[in-house]
DNA sequence: TATGATATATCATATGTTGATATAAATGCG
DNA sequence: CGCATTTATATCAACATATGATATATCATA
């Protein structure tokens, strides 16, 4: 929906969250998401690749220079890391779905959550 | 993304959040959502009718028979209210959105929340 | 050296969002 | 009262995002 002022998607979001910890190649970032949301978040080819193009092209992602030692790397992959931009916007996104869970819990949707 | 089972729209989330403590009509739901989110979310008339079209389709909100008194009353507003089934859903919409700023937490993406 | 797994990439289609436009009735005020 | 403004619902074309099939190639291994 119209959202304040730029923000990222949903897909964004889970990519910037897998790679702002650790610099990962798209499967990677893939499996990272799918193991965290226990599943309940997949990323499909199209998405992925798409959303990497737009976050390179915004500068929130970039690729890094240096590769895993050779003996762990596959020249097939294409690394990334998240940028100071994007870590930004990242925090902004996480932050709004903070608010979101806490109106939740005021209104009292989510289940053994008593504090108001 | 492609989530685990038909899960709800991000429009319809505020949505069903805004009917989850008091039954609503159309443009009390905008204000309701806008004044929640500080402005964050704002809900353009396609998006917002577009979306109770469908909620009501799913199940997941319906017309209550019962209106305000007619002191407080418009006749051209439609009200709407949550049902069983939508309030599930949003509970289990609610519950991803947790999760996911969970993982926010573990990674420091959110300031001030020193937790792990 | 074949086979399956890994990896990136694109595309047509489907779904979701935006904002302009339309229509009409309620409200406020000189 | 008469009239402008606000409130209210509704639709639509254009745009953005997501889905899943398909393609291509390389890697790992039996």
């Amino acid at each position: 929906m119209r959202d304040a002022k730029s923000s990222i998607t949903p897909a964004m979001f889970h990519i910037l969250l897998a790679l702002s910890d650790s610099q990962r190649h798209g499967l990677g970032i893939v499996r990272e998401v799918e193991e965290r949301t226990n599943g309940s978040v997949r990323l499909g080819p199209g998405l992925l690749y798409g959303s990497i193009k737009k976050l390179v092209a915004a500068g929130h992602i970039e690729e890094p220079t240096s590769r895993p030692p050779p003996s762990r790397d596959d020249p097939r992959r294409r690394y990334y890391r998240i940028t100071r931009k994007g870590r930004s916007a990242l925090e902004t996104e996480a932050t709004r779905l903070e608010q979101f869970v806490g109106i939740a819990r005021e209104k009292r949707v989510l289940k053994g959550s008593g504090a108001v």
